[in-house]
DNA sequence: CCAAAAAACAACACCGTTGTTGATTTTGTA
DNA sequence: TACAAAATCAACAACGGTGTTGTTTTTTGG
């Protein structure tokens, strides 16, 4: 009763909290290679080495494991999106990190996949409202549909993250390759890849929607056009 | 000896075909569901409406399944890449077929994923065929780097038919919000979506790649662009 | 009606995994 | 040295999956 100032200071004989760590990451190793539900406890207590009897006091069930694993991956991911860059770099800078962390984006894409959902819906929705105000801006072009135009990168970046490692030169050319990638990803950011003149049928089903909108931006824009 | 023509009539007592081809379906469903090696034959049997021992009459063992699955999903895959149709319609074409076989889909992506590798390589191979020759047409911009833009194009369609379901008018929208994307993939290869002007350091990287290149291509065109 | 194919059924051995329990050992701290 | 947290170890029960075997039933072509 008489002491006031009760000890902050926690015992820490063997270190528990470095094998509460190894556990994590074995387990996140394992799921990101098979799959989130492919794995034993064995396996992850094998990698962490440690005793399987002591990943059981580390985590009440392998359903919490799991849990502990994609609660840790949410918060990282959230963390990256957070990420203040200069706009020009930011195209590298989500293909490195996913390139530099496969785990994570194989994870992701076995969440997708599985749709337990999306991991982490607020880093989902900061970066579609990224989106909204590039469209918005005076950088964009006009009549760009920010969402798909979410869609379609983040495919584009996830996807080659994980194939990135499949090339000739294997994981040592990643790199290199990722580089061809976002270049050439920029370059159809900036200029497309068709020559619109050639494709009447794409322009029009582009400018022209659903019904025949109003004519807005130059409807005459492909006629004159030749190849 | 006296019989010259050994009838080639099969015996097909009760429906063996049929069994088995509804074994094979139902191993597929629930490998698309939650990945090629989570399924068990108890599982697969039941949702063919068959015995379990039945289902091993067919295929010998859970393995041998897996495999007579994938390979069908190979010649059809292998199929639809074949298919030729105007060149206008492929992108839409693409993307019908992912969202209609939304198994096929999420097959390929988990094949992508757990690498086993890419289904079909000659499928791969065409396709990127197609690409470069595409790229060497008049009808494309210069400078595009071919696989590159396959493995973005692909991406993107392939992902995307998985997350169309999950829009908030769930399947029933699918259809009309895949409309929405393939739009917004046809302006953006037409069109690109950024203002090179406003993005110097991109037009930079895009255009002069590693060191200064040869100033081909008119370094002046982005210049003059306005909407 | 008969014979044989195809399917169903029941029972089994084998194995690996989960989660628990209780006893035992290591090791840092006081 | 003594205490106690942390890790190890062995053993166990329960469960579910695979693959096999032998028997029985249904179906159908001849």
């Amino acid at each position: 009763m008489a002491k006031s100032p009760p000890p902050p200071i926690v015992p820490r004989r063997r270190d528990a909290e470095a094998n509460h760590a190894a556990l994590l990451k074995a387990a996140r190793t394992l799921m990101a290679e098979n799959g989130p539900e492919a794995f034993t406890v064995s396996e992850v207590a094998h990698r962490a080495g440690v005793n399987r009897t002591t990943a059981y006091q580390h985590f009440r069930t392998r359903e919490d494991l799991i849990g502990a694993v994609l609660a840790e991956l949410s918060n990282e991911t959230s963390l990256m999106l957070k990420a203040k860059l200069p706009r020009s770099q930011l195209i590298d800078h989500m293909t490195d990190y996913f390139l530099d962390h496969p785990e994570i984006a194989r994870l992701w894409m076995f969440q997708m996949l599985l749709d337990i959902q999306l991991p982490s819906r607020e880093g989902w929705n900061r970066y579609m409202k990224a989106m909204r105000n590039m469209a918005a801006s005076e950088q964009a072009q006009a009549g760009i549909d920010p969402e798909m135009l979410g869609h379609i990168l983040v495919a584009a970046i996830l996807v080659w993250s994980l194939q990135a490692r499949n090339g000739p030169e294997g994981a040592a050319g990643a790199k290199k390759a990722s580089r061809r990638f976002t270049k050439e990803l920029k370059r159809l950011l900036l200029f497309g890849a068709f020559k619109p003149e050639a494709w009447p049928d794409l322009y029009a089903a582009v400018r022209a929607p659903n019904a025949s909108k109003r004519n807005t931006s130059k409807p005459n824009k492909p006629s004159k056009m030749k190849i």
